[in-house]
DNA sequence: ACCCAGGGTAACT
DNA sequence: AGTTACCATGGG
C-alpha cells in the first residue's frame, strides 16, 4: 500500500482489490451516500469522511492521522481479501460470487450502530431502512457542520417507544428502546462480546426483544468483526436452498460471514 | 388489492 | 420441536 499526502487528502495506491463503492453500498452499512460529484460520504461515530476511487487510486479527504488512526482499520485495508477469495474459490458458487463482485470488504462498524441498524432491518427493505436511520439521526443524533451523528444507546435509553414515532419504524420502535436500555446499563455487555467466543455474543444479543438469530449474526459480523458469524436473510436462504442443500462448504470455515456478504450481493445483483 | 422487504414473537399444534 | 398469523410501513 502506497500512501501519498496531498494538501487536503490522502491518496492511496496498491491497496489490493478493495472497491470503495461496493463495500459501502452492498447492504452492510446504511449511512453512506454519493454526493453530486460521485464521492462517497458518511458520518461514522463523531467523524466525517468524503472519499472517492478512480483509476486505481483511492482518495480520502482527511489527514494522515485520521486515516492511520481510524479509516484504515474501518475499511479493513490490511486484510488480504485476495487470499480469502482464493480460499473461497475452492467452491464453485463462491468462486463465481467472489469473481463477480470483487473488492467487497467487511466494514468494521460501531457495535451499537450495527445492532440498532439491523434491528431496524427486520422484515424491511434497504431504501426504507436507510430512511428510518436518517430520521433516527436527524431527530436524536448530535448535529455537526457536516451532518448528524448516530444517536448513542444512552441517548435513546431515556426515551419511550412513542417518542420514536417520527421515524415511522413501526413495530421496531419498542425493540430499539429495549436494545438501547440493555446496552447502556450493560445488561448486554459489549466488552465481553468482544473478548469472548462468538457463542457468548449470540446468547447475549438475543436477550434483547426483537433480536433473533439473524440480527445477532449481523451485529457480530459488522459490529464486532466476528467473521465466522453467518447471517441468513431471505436472499441467503434462497442461495442455501438452491445451492447448498447439504450445508455450507468447508473452505469458508472461519470466514462464513465474508462469504455470505459476497453471496448476498451476487444473488441480489445478478439473478 | 396483493406481495414483498437483510425477521421475530407469541400462540398454536 | 416444528408451523403460522401477526406485526407497521412503503414501494412495486
Amino acid at each position: 500500500m502506497i500512501i501519498k499526502k496531498l494538501h487536503n487528502a490522502i491518496e492511496i495506491e496498491d491497496f489490493g482489490s478493495f472497491d470503495l463503492g461496493l463495500s459501502v453500498d452492498c447492504g452492510q452499512a446504511f449511512r453512506w451516500t454519493q454526493n453530486e460529484t460521485g464521492h462517497w460520504c458518511a458520518v461514522v461515530g463523531n467523524r466525517y469522511l468524503e472519499a472517492e476511487q478512480s483509476e486505481g487510486k483511492l482518495i480520502f479527504y482527511t489527514d494522515e492521522n485520521e486515516f492511520e488512526g481510524f479509516w484504515r482499520n474501518y475499511f479493513d485495508l490490511d486484510t488480504d481479501y485476495a487470499a480469502i477469495c482464493e480460499k473461497l474459490s475452492a467452491d464453485t458458487h463462491l468462486k463465481a460470487a467472489t469473481a463477480a463482485c470483487p473488492g467487497i470488504h467487511i466494514l468494521k462498524q460501531e457495535p451499537w450502530e450495527a445492532l440498532c441498524s439491523f434491528i431496524i432491518s427486520q422484515n424491511n427493505n434497504i431504501p426504507r431502512i436507510k430512511g428510518i436511520i436518517d430520521r433516527l439521526c436527524e431527530n436524536f443524533g448530535e448535529k455537526a457542520e457536516y451532518g448528524y451523528s448516530f444517536p448513542s444507546a444512552e441517548r435513546l435509553a431515556v426515551l419511550e417507544p412513542e417518542d420514536l414515532a417520527p421515524l415511522r419504524a413501526g413495530f421496531r420502535a419498542k425493540y430499539i428502546i429495549d436494545a438501547a436500555r440493555k446496552v447502556s446499563n450493560k445488561e448486554v455487555d459489549f466488552e465481553r462480546i468482544k473478548a469472548e467466543p462468538i457463542e457468548f455474543g449470540r446468547e447475549e444479543l438475543q436477550k434483547i426483544k426483537g433480536v433473533g438469530a439473524k440480527v445477532a449474526e449481523c451485529t457480530l459480523l459488522y459490529g464486532f468483526y466476528k467473521t465466522e458469524a453467518f447471517p441468513v436473510d431471505v436472499w441467503v436462504r434462497r442461495i442455501m436452498e438452491e445451492m447448498y442443500p447439504d450445508g455450507f462448504p468447508e473452505c469458508a470455515d472461519k470466514v462464513q460471514g465474508i462469504a455470505q456478504q459476497y453471496l448476498f450481493h451476487w444473488r441480489r445483483t445478478f439473478f
